[in-house]
DNA sequence: GGTCTCTTAAACACGC
DNA sequence: CGCGTGTTTAAGAGAC
């Protein structure tokens, strides 16, 4: 039902490897159904009159935008500086080499992908729902009011460039260009300005952010688009020199038009330039664009406040002095409205003990909401499935792992819904789906089926994760084949497993290449990885903002390592074989955060004494603890 | 740089 | 012969 509909919703955008390719087959394949629910949209709109004056308004402002941004509200001397910096990459170079669809999908932590999906879910159901006029038009002229304001005080700053569809680009490079693709066809397309408009109003009511609004980070997005550049593959330097300004326009390159959703073939500046006038003039479509991408860059920025402010919690918990305040870090305490944002000192006085990052982030938009609508209209997908983007292992030490139960009993329908890899290695997964079981034994075909059901993700390339599993099951020792009176069923071999684990660095997490270098580059992983983490920062905030999960730094933990059961551990030395399959929320947010402080200790010296120590705050017996890994199995279902 | 782990691909065997 | 299952080898890559 829902699960089979999201899962094929999913499959209908294709995503290569090259991310260019997948947005215009994602938009090609996908055009038809998105026509279908455009339609319904349609059916339940308005009133012609109000969508005039939806589209008056958007249009009006719209060229108050526009005007402002001609009229010199920006010196020329700073604009200068941003503006070669500033050259957007194009949609087309930092897809495919920088971040494909799967790989961001892959960055982010389920939570925060759920988090995405939901948030465009909430778009979906917007646009579905269709008519709000009222708040709408309230909206729309709030959205003006501050739009306006937003350009004055970046242009007063210097930073943001002349032309607006700079910083747009930015930003709507920091998302998900799949996302952004289908939003912009959407909107571009064959949908009526007044259509473009519901998608703006949809924007910005998923994010709650209507009143917090007046937070904006000062030219985060031109950061961010510098630093992906910085970052950025081979090709994308170049834009950076100065060579651009001669031949380049910040919606123009490598022939393409860069128009939100455009891509038109443009040989040269001279045409393309043409093609500006005669396709992207100031009409009622082109507004309804750019109105939309202001809503784009305003989510970002707030997201990315959001996010730095995380990150700036982060580093105070690990006591990393943010030393230099890197471009990346500048932004960051653009919050120009103290409310929302702190500056590095205020918030996190060195070395302070800070509360959890969350804790100071005063929005906690999703999650609570529908929580994991079928992700059908979301199109995480990260097919591509070329061994290009295949997963990376990260290292993380597992006492910052999840456990694979509490991941995925956390983001079960995540997983079920999203066509997003898990991150845990095959062994894990086929030993969870074991140990799931009533009698802790699978039949292959079982373990496939379990594949299926609980992950989207393997409902495609069944050839090859097919293998993988098999091959697994087979080299693993731990998986013991049995022979039974139907067939073979396959069982998993707690100690054998356990001693797979020592060599400590099996979290396998699946992230690009690139990214991981990116990441990993210290402070400086801000550039493309800030992009996308800020443009999610919402979703992110979501999980930070579980009370379960706050509890404890470690929870931070929980955001963004990849997993492997860490816990078995726990459950390893405990478990007999006997599993309670059930288990009361309450259990099971115990079991939460059971495992973040023990699972260090257990991890080096796993002794079962130290089990309980770990468990101390809540005396399971050892039966439940057993279920620490495997009640989630109910939570799954 | 060596080793380990994981993933993926592929060849092969075996039984139905 | 085709298919499912199971085993094994090898290559590529990240982490330590």
């Amino acid at each position: 039902m829902m699960v089979e509909s999201a899962s094929e919703t999913i499959r209908t955008t294709p995503s290569n490897q090259n991310g260019i390719s997948s947005l215009s087959s994602q938009s090609d394949g996908g055009g038809g159904r998105e026509g279908g629910s455009k339609g319904d949209t349609n059916g339940e709109i308005s009133p012609v009159d109000l969508l005039h004056l939806q589209q008056q308004q958007a249009l009006q402002a719209a060229r108050q935008f526009l005007l402002q941004q001609a009229s010199g509200l920006n010196s020329p001397g700073n604009e200068l500086k941003q503006s070669p910096v500033q050259v957007p990459v194009s949609m087309a170079m930092m897809s495919p080499q920088m971040i494909t669809p799967q790989q961001m999908q892959q960055i982010l932590s389920p939570p925060q992908l759920q988090a995405l999906l939901q948030q465009q879910q909430a778009l979906m159901l917007q646009q579905q729902l269709g008519t709000k006029q009222l708040a709408f038009q309230q909206q729309l002229i709030q959205m003006q009011q501050l739009q306006q304001q937003h350009i004055l005080n970046l242009q007063r700053q210097g930073l943001v460039p002349l032309q607006p569809t700079a910083t747009m680009q930015s930003l709507q490079q920091a998302m998900c260009p799949s996302d952004l693709q289908q939003l912009w066809k959407e909107v571009s397309g064959v949908q009526s300005s007044e259509e473009a408009l519901k998608q703006a109003e949809g924007l910005d009511l998923s994010t709650n952010s209507s009143n917090s609004t007046s937070v904006f980070p000062k030219a985060a997005s031109t950061h961010i688009a510098l630093h992906s550049l910085a970052n950025g593959q081979s090709h994308t330097p170049k834009r950076d020199s100065h060579e651009e300004h001669a031949s380049s326009h910040p919606l123009y390159g490598h022939g393409e038009c860069k128009w939100p959703g455009c891509e038109a073939l443009c040989e040269d500046m001279g045409q393309f330039i043409k093609h500006l006038n005669n396709e992207h003039a100031l009409d009622d479509r082109s507004t309804a664009q750019c109105r939309v991408q202001m809503q784009v860059v305003q989510q970002l920025e707030i997201q990315l406040a959001k996010e730095s402010e995380r990150l700036q919690a982060m580093m105070a918990h690990l006591h990393m002095r943010p030393s230099e305040p890197k471009p990346f870090n500048q932004p960051l305490n653009l919050a120009s409205s103290g409310s929302l944002i702190k500056r590095d000192s205020e918030a996190y006085p060195e070395g302070l003990p800070h509360p959890p990052t969350s804790a100071a982030t005063p929005i906690t938009p999703l999650r609570q909401g529908p929580s994991v609508i079928s992700s059908s209209s979301l199109h995480t997908h990260s097919h591509s499935h070329t061994h290009g983007v295949g997963p990376i292992r990260r290292r993380n030490s597992d006492k910052y792992c999840t456990p694979i139960a509490s991941e995925l009993a956390q983001n079960c329908e995540f997983y079920k819904n999203a066509d997003v890899r898990p991150p845990f290695t095959y062994a894990s997964l086929i030993r969870h789906a074991i140990l799931e079981s009533p009698d802790r034994q699978l039949t292959l075909n079982e373990i496939y089926n379990w594949f299926t059901r609980k992950f989207a993700y393997f409902r495609r390339n069944t050839a090859t994760w097919k293998n993988a599993v098999r091959h697994n099951l087979s080299l693993h020792k731990c998986f013991v084949r049995v022979e039974n009176v139907k067939g073979a069923v396959w069982t998993v071999d707690e100690v054998e497993y356990q001693k797979r684990r020592p060599p400590k660095m099996t979290g396998r997490c699946v992230l690009s290449p690139t990214l991981v270098k990116n990441m990993i580059s210290g402070l400086g992983f801000g550039s493309l990885n800030a992009s996308y983490q800020a443009a999610l920062a919402e979703s992110s905030l979501s999980l930070l903002n579980s009370p379960s999960l706050l509890t404890s730094p470690a929870s931070l933990n929980m955001l963004h390592v990849g997993h492997d059961d860490v816990s078995s551990t726990v459950e390893q030395v405990n478990s007999n074989g006997s599993c309670s399959p059930t288990l009361s929320p309450q259990q099971y947010s115990h079991q939460v955060h059971v495992k973040e402080e023990p699972t260090e200790l257990e991890e080096d010296s796993r002794p079962v004494s130290l089990l309980a120590g770990v468990t101390h705050s809540l005396p399971l017996p050892s039966d439940e603890r057993d279920l620490e890994e495997d009640l989630p199995t109910e939570e799954l279902e």
